[in-house]
DNA sequence: GTGTGTGAAGGGTTTCACAGCA
DNA sequence: TGCTGTGAAACCCTTCACACAC
């Protein structure tokens, strides 16, 4: 497969998510012109994105919400389960568990784990918070296949290692650090840091 | 100024936080190769986005950590205090009242907000959740510099409208929709599902 | 007429490679 | 010698513009 560029990949997220509220609307038909306006972006970037994978779209009428949003999903891999652990009990860890966005797109949390005595079987919503001393096997019992990191910077790196070792090959980052993984691992970062910085530049320096 | 571009404001603020870094660690010194080596990317890239703010280094020898780390606070506006308001009393608003890295880098998280009457004058750590319909007033008392959107997606535009109305330049948007915002408004998202959806994709579609 | 799909053009960012200074 | 700073080259992504299908 020809290799797609992670912008694409992020902006096909959001052309799903758009489609979801255009589907709620009971809206049928959108042309690429009213998802550019949705996403803040341009007709031509959306036929272009679709096109990497194909022709979804009817000239002279636009796209079937309903037909496109199942294809994005096939694409993203978003029709199918997948099954989600955390790291880390603390502020981030806790409201992931029941991050609604999460449920609605099929990534299910069905671990969440901690190294401090005191958290280890604290109940948090529907789960109960396991020993990360055992990492290993709990992700192996639970078959998990993303792993979530939101312990402290110091142990990122080492939680990373340890979710790898137990064959997780899809990690999520929290901590503000760029985590090392070999070839084959797939690390995304959350780094609300980055933002929250950039924010602070484009005020400091006028326009942006 | 010339136009910098987001992925250079994005790499600043990494080096920031790796200059921390060796800086707890008592190095005194570091090269590109070094800085490249702990951010994940090249030394050349290093050396072109600082390049467009001056010259940092020396010849043959490299940077000075304090020095550079100063330097790129400077460029950043974070050698000062912004003052930060969240809407929303949810688990990511509650997630972000104590967030270790705000109150590192000076965003001062001084005022959170919810409509919801059960949760307005709850204690969250050290502030009180205050009546989101005053949002103006109470914006305007704390001398908000930055406003963080936690609210459910229906109501995100609508908080964000709001915020604008009441001074606030600059925005960070958790919720997963884009938010319009005329020029001269800064808004960046931080949208965890299309993370994890990149996840998804990747982990479908083979090596990425 | 309307709006998609797409090659070609354009613009911007990253990488290369080396001159120059410590 | 070692490593920075930087034009030039390479690469990638976005935008343009239009043929074509409905």
């Amino acid at each position: 497969m020809k290799k797609i560029s992670d912008s694409t990949i992020r902006r096909l997220s959001k052309y799903y998510r758009s489609l979801e509220q255009l589907i709620e609307n009971s809206i049928d038909t959108v042309s690429s012109d009213q998802l550019a306006e949705m996403d803040g972006i341009t007709s031509a970037q959306v036929r272009k994105d679709l096109s990497f994978f194909g022709t979804f779209g009817k000239r002279g009428l636009g796209y079937n919400t309903k037909a496109l949003k199942e294809q994005i999903g096939d694409i993203l891999g978003l029709n199918r389960k997948w099954r989600v652990a955390i790291v880390g009990a603390g502020n981030i860890g806790r409201a992931l568990v029941n991050y609604a966005e999460f449920s609605k797109q099929g990534f299910n949390v069905c671990l969440i784990m901690d190294t401090d005595s005191e958290k280890v079987d604290e109940q948090i919503h529907h789960l109960t918070v396991k020993d990360a001393a055992k990492m290993k096997e709990h992700i192996k019992a639970e078959k998990i296949d993303i792993g979530i990191i939101a312990v402290p910077t110091w142990a990122a790196q080492n939680t990373a290692e340890e979710l790898m070792d137990a064959g997780v090959k899809a990690i999520l980052n929290f901590a503000p650090i760029s985590i090392k993984a070999p070839k084959g691992i797939h690390v995304k970062n959350e780094n609300t840091a980055i933002e929250i910085e950039a924010l602070s530049y484009y005020l400091t320096n006028g326009s942006g």
